[in-house]
DNA sequence: CAGATGAGTTAGACAAGACTAATTGCGCGA
DNA sequence: TCGCGCAATTAGTCTTGTCTAACTCATCTG
C-alpha cells in the first residue's frame, strides 16, 4: 500500500464528497459498499469502484475489493474536517442568513469545498461554538473527535413515553419541510399519547399541539427518553 | 457564431474566472488581450486562447485572433453577476469575520463559485446593502449595473490638495497590510503637505497624523479632491 | 451443487481544462 | 520594405473524474 505522495496535499472536491460520505456511513453503523455511495453521491458504481482505489491507493481508506472500504486514521482526520465544515456552514445558513433547514444541506454541499479553514473557525466563534448542525448531528472538533450520534428512532416510543428530538434524518428535504412546519425540531419535547398497532401511525403533544404522524416520520425523528419523575 | 446550446446554462468556474477578469480590465479601460488574463489568472497564453475561443462560441465575448476580446452584452451579465458575488464576500469576510482586507481577495477567488445567489442577497441584507467591496470597488446590482469605479490616482494630487481615499489597488496583500497600517482606507480624508519633485514621494497628513509615502503607493490610492472652502 | 442473479469491477471512451513545444502573425526599427 | 522579436495561436499530450458496456465474483435457490 503506497502512502499519498505529497504530505497533507489539499484533496480534491471529488475525493472530499466521497470521504465526507463514507464518513456518515460509517457515523451510523453501517458497512460501506460501492452502490450505497454510489447512491447517495449520485454517480454509476463503476465512478466510485475507481474512486475506492485511488482513496485506498491514498492511504485514505482500507479497501478490499467486493467487499467495501472503511476509513484510515488518515482518512476519518480528513472526512471529520470536511463535515465539520459543512454543519457549521449549514448552522451558518440557518442561524444567520435565516436559510430555511430543508435546503441548507443541498447549499453546503455545494460551498463546503471553498471555504478556507480560517473562515469555517470564525463563523464558528460568530455562532457562539455551536455543537450540532441543525437537524442535530453533531460538529466534529478542530482535532476530529466527533460526539456520538444522539438518539434513538421515534418508532422505538410506546404510548406515554415523553421524550426530546435530538436529530432529525436530514436527506429528504420535503420531509424537513413538514417536520418544521409541525414544530418537530431537536430540542424540542414530545409526549407519545397513542400508538396505532394497526397501521403503525403514533399520537403526539408538543408544545404547540396535538398531532398524528405516520411510520416515515417516527423512523425520521430520532429522540431521548426523559423519565417521566412525576 | 452559434449561440450557447444551453438557454442560462451555469457556467463552469473556469468560464467564470475568466469572465471576471476580463470584466476587471474592461472596468478600468484597458483592452483585454490574452497575455494580460493568462498572467492575472496566473495560466498558460495557451489556455487563455482556447479559452477566449470557447467563451466566443457561447456569444459571452467577441473574440478576434490576434487582437483580444471584449465582454457582449450576455458576457457582461454573466461577468458582473459573478464579481458582485465576489465583492459581497469579501465584505463579508472582513465586515461581518474579521478577516484582514489583505487576505479576502484569494479567499473570495475560492468561495465566490460556490455561492448561491440566495445566499449572496442574503448575506447582502444583513450586511445593508453595502456599495462596495472592502477595497472600495463598486458592487455591481442585481441587475447588472455596477457604478462607475470612483478615484483618480493620488499621483495627481498636489501639495496642498485635500482628498478622500475612494479606493485601493487590491491585488497586491503586501501593500494592502501596509495601507491599513497607515490608516489609509476608503472613505479616509488626507491632506497632502508636500511633494518631493525629484524622488516623487509625498508627505500626507492623515486623521493619524503625518507620514510619507513612496510612488508605488500614491498609485494604489484613488481619490477624489476635495475643494477646500475655507 | 449448478445455475441464476445481482452487485462490483474492469475496459474503453469522453469532456474539461490545463500544459509544453512548435508555428504563425503583427508591428517596429533599420 | 525587409526581417526580427515577441505575442498569440495551434498541435498534441496529460490528468481528473465521469460514463456505458462487458465481464466477474459471491451468493442464494432450487
Amino acid at each position: 500500500m503506497v502512502e499519498s505522495p505529497e504530505r497533507n496535499a489539499p484533496l480534491s472536491a471529488s475525493r472530499e464528497d466521497y470521504l465526507a460520505d463514507i464518513y456518515r456511513i460509517q457515523a451510523v453503523g453501517q458497512s460501506v459498499n460501492t452502490g450505497e455511495v454510489a447512491q447517495r453521491l449520485g454517480v454509476s458504481a463503476a465512478s466510485t469502484s475507481a474512486m475506492f482505489k485511488r482513496l485506498a491507493q491514498e492511504g485514505l481508506v482500507h479497501y478490499e475489493s467486493y467487499n467495501g472500504v472503511w476509513l484510515t486514521k488518515n482518512g476519518e482526520r480528513a472526512a471529520s474536517h470536511i463535515v465539520r465544515r459543512h454543519r457549521v456552514i449549514e448552522r451558518f445558513l440557518t442561524d444567520m442568513l435565516g436559510i430555511g433547514w430543508e435546503r441548507v444541506d443541498e447549499f453546503a454541499n455545494r460551498m463546503e469545498h471553498a471555504f478556507p479553514d480560517e473562515v469555517v473557525e470564525a463563523i464558528e466563534r460568530l455562532l457562539g461554538d455551536p455543537d450540532t448542525c441543525p437537524h442535530g448531528y453533531p460538529i466534529p472538533g478542530l482535532d476530529g473527535e466527533t460526539a456520538a450520534l444522539a438518539g434513538l428512532p421515534a418508532e422505538t416510543l410506546a404510548a406515554g413515553d415523553h421524550a426530546v428530538i435530538r436529530r432529525v434524518d436530514e436527506t429528504d428535504p420535503e420531509l424537513l419541510l413538514h417536520l418544521r412546519e409541525r414544530g418537530l425540531m431537536p430540542g424540542k419535547a414530545i409526549a407519545v399519547v397513542a400508538v396505532n398497532q394497526v397501521d403503525g401511525t403514533r399520537t403526539l403533544r408538543t408544545g404547540d399541539g396535538t398531532l398524528v404522524v405516520g411510520q416515515r416520520i417516527a423512523r425520521s425523528l430520532f429522540v431521548d427518553r426523559v423519565v417521566d419523575d412525576a
